[in-house]
DNA sequence: AAACACGTCAACCGCCTCTAC
DNA sequence: AGTAGAGGCGGTTGACGTGTT
Protein backbone atom coordinates (compact mmCIF):
# COMPACT_ATOMS: atom_id res chain seq x y z
CA UNK A 1 0.00 0.00 0.00
CA UNK A 2 2.63 2.84 1.00
CA UNK A 3 4.82 1.22 -1.73
CA UNK A 4 3.69 4.34 -3.19
CA UNK A 5 3.51 8.10 -2.60
CA UNK A 6 0.48 8.42 -0.27
CA UNK A 7 0.03 11.98 -1.56
CA UNK A 8 -1.38 11.60 -4.78
CA UNK A 9 -0.17 14.91 -5.96
CA UNK A 10 -3.70 15.56 -7.44
CA UNK A 11 -4.61 17.06 -3.92
CA UNK A 12 -1.35 18.16 -2.52
CA UNK A 13 -2.56 17.64 0.68
CA UNK A 14 -0.14 17.90 3.39
CA UNK A 15 0.25 15.33 5.95
CA UNK A 16 0.90 15.54 9.57
CA UNK A 17 3.17 13.21 11.40
CA UNK A 18 4.47 12.90 15.05
CA UNK A 19 2.55 12.94 18.25
CA UNK A 20 -1.90 13.51 17.96
CA UNK A 21 -3.07 16.37 19.32
CA UNK A 22 -5.93 16.30 21.61
CA UNK A 23 -8.18 18.32 18.86
CA UNK A 24 -7.50 15.65 16.41
CA UNK A 25 -8.23 12.53 18.83
CA UNK A 26 -11.56 14.06 19.58
CA UNK A 27 -12.22 14.75 15.85
CA UNK A 28 -11.57 10.91 15.05
CA UNK A 29 -13.27 9.80 18.18
CA UNK A 30 -16.68 11.92 17.28
CA UNK A 31 -16.16 10.79 13.62
CA UNK A 32 -16.12 7.08 14.72
CA UNK A 33 -18.42 7.54 17.50
CA UNK A 34 -20.97 8.76 14.92
CA UNK A 35 -19.52 6.77 11.34
CA UNK A 36 -18.06 3.51 12.85
CA UNK A 37 -14.64 2.95 11.93
CA UNK A 38 -12.65 1.13 8.43
CA UNK A 39 -11.80 2.19 5.52
CA UNK A 40 -9.50 4.63 7.11
CA UNK A 41 -8.09 6.68 4.03
CA UNK A 42 -11.54 8.02 3.76
CA UNK A 43 -12.39 8.32 6.79
CA UNK A 44 -9.30 10.19 7.40
CA UNK A 45 -9.77 12.62 4.65
CA UNK A 46 -13.53 12.67 5.54
CA UNK A 47 -12.98 13.58 8.88
CA UNK A 48 -10.93 16.54 7.68
CA UNK A 49 -7.41 15.00 9.76
CA UNK A 50 -4.55 15.77 7.88
CA UNK A 51 -3.40 12.32 8.33
CA UNK A 52 -3.12 8.83 6.62
CA UNK A 53 -5.41 6.29 7.28
CA UNK A 54 -2.84 4.07 8.67
CA UNK A 55 -2.01 6.57 11.24
CA UNK A 56 -5.48 7.43 12.24
CA UNK A 57 -5.83 3.20 12.47
CA UNK A 58 -2.97 2.83 14.70
CA UNK A 59 -4.20 5.69 16.54
CA UNK A 60 -7.63 4.18 17.54
CA UNK A 61 -6.52 0.86 18.10
CA UNK A 62 -3.70 1.00 19.60
CA UNK A 63 -4.64 4.59 21.81
CA UNK A 64 -8.60 5.87 21.73
CA UNK A 65 -10.83 2.53 21.48
CA UNK A 66 -12.78 2.37 24.91
CA UNK A 67 -12.32 -0.68 25.82
CA UNK A 68 -8.25 -0.61 25.52
CA UNK A 69 -6.03 -0.92 28.81
CA UNK A 70 -3.18 1.13 29.64
CA UNK A 71 -0.60 -0.10 32.00
CA UNK A 72 -0.25 -2.18 34.49
CA UNK A 73 0.11 -5.57 33.42
CA UNK A 74 -0.84 -8.02 35.56
CA UNK A 75 1.76 -11.19 36.52
CA UNK A 76 -0.82 -13.46 35.01
CA UNK A 77 -0.73 -11.84 31.55
CA UNK A 78 2.90 -11.47 31.87
CA UNK A 79 2.98 -15.28 32.20
CA UNK A 80 0.28 -15.44 29.51
CA UNK A 81 2.52 -13.31 27.54
CA UNK A 82 5.81 -15.89 27.75
CA UNK A 83 3.59 -18.76 27.54
CA UNK A 84 2.14 -17.37 23.87
CA UNK A 85 5.47 -15.91 22.85
CA UNK A 86 7.18 -19.61 23.32
CA UNK A 87 4.44 -20.86 21.20
CA UNK A 88 4.21 -18.55 18.60
CA UNK A 89 7.21 -16.05 19.21
CA UNK A 90 6.46 -12.73 17.93
CA UNK A 91 3.12 -12.34 16.50
CA UNK A 92 2.02 -9.55 18.76
CA UNK A 93 -1.24 -9.52 17.16
CA UNK A 94 -2.11 -13.20 18.03
CA UNK A 95 -0.90 -12.69 21.39
CA UNK A 96 -2.72 -9.41 21.64
CA UNK A 97 -6.27 -11.50 20.74
CA UNK A 98 -5.87 -13.71 24.02
CA UNK A 99 -5.37 -10.08 26.16
CA UNK A 100 -8.78 -8.39 25.93
CA UNK A 101 -8.07 -5.17 26.09
CA UNK A 102 -4.56 -4.82 25.17
CA UNK A 103 -2.97 -3.82 21.58
CA UNK A 104 0.09 -5.88 19.89
CA UNK A 105 1.97 -2.18 20.19
CA UNK A 106 1.29 -2.85 23.69
CA UNK A 107 2.14 -6.38 24.17
CA UNK A 108 5.35 -5.97 21.70
CA UNK A 109 6.98 -3.01 23.67
CA UNK A 110 6.35 -4.65 27.24
CA UNK A 111 7.92 -7.65 25.71
CA UNK A 112 11.33 -5.32 24.60
CA UNK A 113 11.40 -3.09 26.94
CA UNK A 114 10.85 -5.58 30.46
CA UNK A 115 10.71 -9.41 29.73
CA UNK A 116 13.65 -9.08 26.79
CA UNK A 117 15.52 -7.35 29.48
CA UNK A 118 15.13 -9.81 32.23
CA UNK A 119 15.69 -12.65 29.90
CA UNK A 120 19.46 -11.22 29.56
CA UNK A 121 20.07 -11.19 32.62
CA UNK A 122 18.21 -14.71 33.31
CA UNK A 123 20.59 -15.56 30.74
CA UNK A 124 23.60 -14.91 32.05
CA UNK A 125 23.03 -15.85 35.72
CA UNK A 126 21.57 -19.19 34.16
CA UNK A 127 22.82 -22.19 35.62
CA UNK A 128 24.17 -25.35 33.24
CA UNK A 129 21.40 -27.57 34.02
CA UNK A 130 18.32 -24.89 33.12
CA UNK A 131 17.37 -25.13 30.09
CA UNK A 132 16.59 -21.60 29.04
CA UNK A 133 17.18 -20.68 25.66
CA UNK A 134 16.39 -17.12 23.74
CA UNK A 135 16.67 -16.31 20.36
CA UNK A 136 14.98 -12.94 20.20
CA UNK A 137 16.57 -11.91 16.79
CA UNK A 138 14.15 -13.50 14.32
CA UNK A 139 10.62 -12.73 14.02
CA UNK A 140 10.35 -16.71 14.33
CA UNK A 141 11.82 -15.99 18.04
CA UNK A 142 11.14 -18.83 20.39
CA UNK A 143 12.08 -19.15 24.03
CA UNK A 144 11.65 -22.49 26.12
CA UNK A 145 11.86 -21.51 29.50
CA UNK A 146 12.04 -24.22 31.98
CA UNK A 147 9.62 -23.89 35.11
CA UNK A 148 12.37 -22.90 37.21
CA UNK A 149 13.28 -19.99 34.81
CA UNK A 150 9.49 -18.79 34.82
CA UNK A 151 9.75 -18.94 38.50
CA UNK A 152 12.99 -16.87 38.66
CA UNK A 153 11.31 -14.28 35.94
CA UNK A 154 7.90 -13.83 37.51
CA UNK A 155 9.92 -12.66 40.76
CA UNK A 156 11.50 -9.96 38.93
CA UNK A 157 8.74 -8.93 36.83
CA UNK A 158 5.95 -9.24 39.17
CA UNK A 159 7.63 -6.17 40.31
CA UNK A 160 11.01 -4.97 38.69
CA UNK A 161 13.11 -2.62 40.40
CA UNK A 162 12.10 0.53 38.16
CA UNK A 163 8.44 -0.21 38.66
CA UNK A 164 6.51 1.40 41.80
CA UNK A 165 6.19 -0.24 44.96
CA UNK A 166 2.72 -0.75 44.36
CA UNK A 167 1.38 -1.64 40.96
CA UNK A 168 -1.91 -1.78 41.58
CA UNK A 169 -2.10 1.67 42.74
CA UNK A 170 -1.63 2.84 39.40
CA UNK A 171 -4.74 4.69 38.20
CA UNK A 172 -5.98 2.55 35.42
CA UNK A 173 -6.81 6.36 33.78
CA UNK A 174 -3.11 7.19 34.50
CA UNK A 175 -1.46 5.47 30.94
CA UNK A 176 2.25 4.62 31.32
CA UNK A 177 2.04 7.89 29.44
CA UNK A 178 3.32 9.90 31.87
CA UNK A 179 6.12 11.01 29.55
CA UNK A 180 3.98 13.14 27.76
CA UNK A 181 3.58 16.66 29.07
CA UNK A 182 0.10 17.08 27.31
CA UNK A 183 -1.26 13.74 27.81
CA UNK A 184 -4.85 13.64 28.41
CA UNK A 185 -6.55 10.41 29.44
CA UNK A 186 -8.85 8.57 27.53
CA UNK A 187 -11.94 8.99 30.20
CA UNK A 188 -11.38 13.24 29.57
CA UNK A 189 -11.88 12.34 25.98
CA UNK A 190 -14.97 10.23 25.50
CA UNK A 191 -16.46 12.44 28.73
CA UNK A 192 -15.78 15.17 25.99
CA UNK A 193 -16.57 13.49 23.51
CA UNK A 194 -20.01 12.64 24.98
CA UNK A 195 -20.42 16.31 26.24
CA UNK A 196 -20.09 17.52 22.94
CA UNK A 197 -23.23 15.55 21.85
CA UNK A 198 -23.11 12.49 20.15
C1' DA B 1 21.85 22.29 39.64
C1' DA B 2 23.60 20.34 35.54
C1' DA B 3 24.88 16.63 32.66
C1' DC B 4 24.52 12.26 31.35
C1' DA B 5 22.53 7.50 30.96
C1' DC B 6 18.80 4.70 30.75
C1' DG B 7 13.92 3.18 30.23
C1' DT B 8 9.53 3.62 28.18
C1' DC B 9 6.25 3.98 24.66
C1' DA B 10 3.74 6.35 20.79
C1' DA B 11 4.20 6.52 16.19
C1' DC B 12 6.34 5.64 11.77
C1' DC B 13 8.20 2.58 8.13
C1' DG B 14 8.31 -1.06 5.02
C1' DC B 15 6.71 -5.36 3.77
C1' DC B 16 3.10 -8.78 3.17
C1' DT B 17 -1.57 -10.43 2.36
C1' DC B 18 -6.16 -9.92 0.95
C1' DT B 19 -9.73 -8.29 -1.98
C1' DA B 20 -12.01 -6.03 -5.72
C1' DC B 21 -11.90 -5.04 -10.35
C1' DA C 1 -4.09 -13.60 -14.44
C1' DG C 2 -2.59 -9.08 -13.40
C1' DT C 3 -2.94 -4.77 -10.94
C1' DA C 4 -4.03 -1.44 -7.47
C1' DG C 5 -5.70 -0.13 -3.18
C1' DA C 6 -6.49 -1.06 1.65
C1' DG C 7 -5.57 -3.25 5.91
C1' DG C 8 -2.56 -5.68 8.98
C1' DC C 9 1.73 -6.85 11.03
C1' DG C 10 6.39 -6.73 13.01
C1' DG C 11 10.52 -3.98 13.44
C1' DT C 12 12.46 0.28 14.52
C1' DT C 13 13.04 5.02 15.92
C1' DG C 14 12.80 9.31 18.38
C1' DA C 15 11.08 12.07 22.04
C1' DC C 16 10.50 12.51 26.57
C1' DG C 17 10.65 11.40 31.59
C1' DT C 18 13.25 9.65 35.34
C1' DG C 19 17.22 8.19 37.81
C1' DT C 20 22.05 8.63 38.75
C1' DT C 21 26.40 10.82 39.16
Amino acid sequence: MDKKPCNSSSQDVEVRKGPWTMEEDLILINYIANHGEGVWNSLAKAAGLKRTGKSCRLRWLNYLRPDVRRGNITPEEQLLIMELHAKWGNRWSKIAKHLPGRTDNEIKNYWRTRIQKHIKQAENNITPGQNFEVNDQASTSQVSISSAAVDTMEITHAAPANYPPNMDAYPSSLPADHSHENYWSIEDLWSMQLLNGE
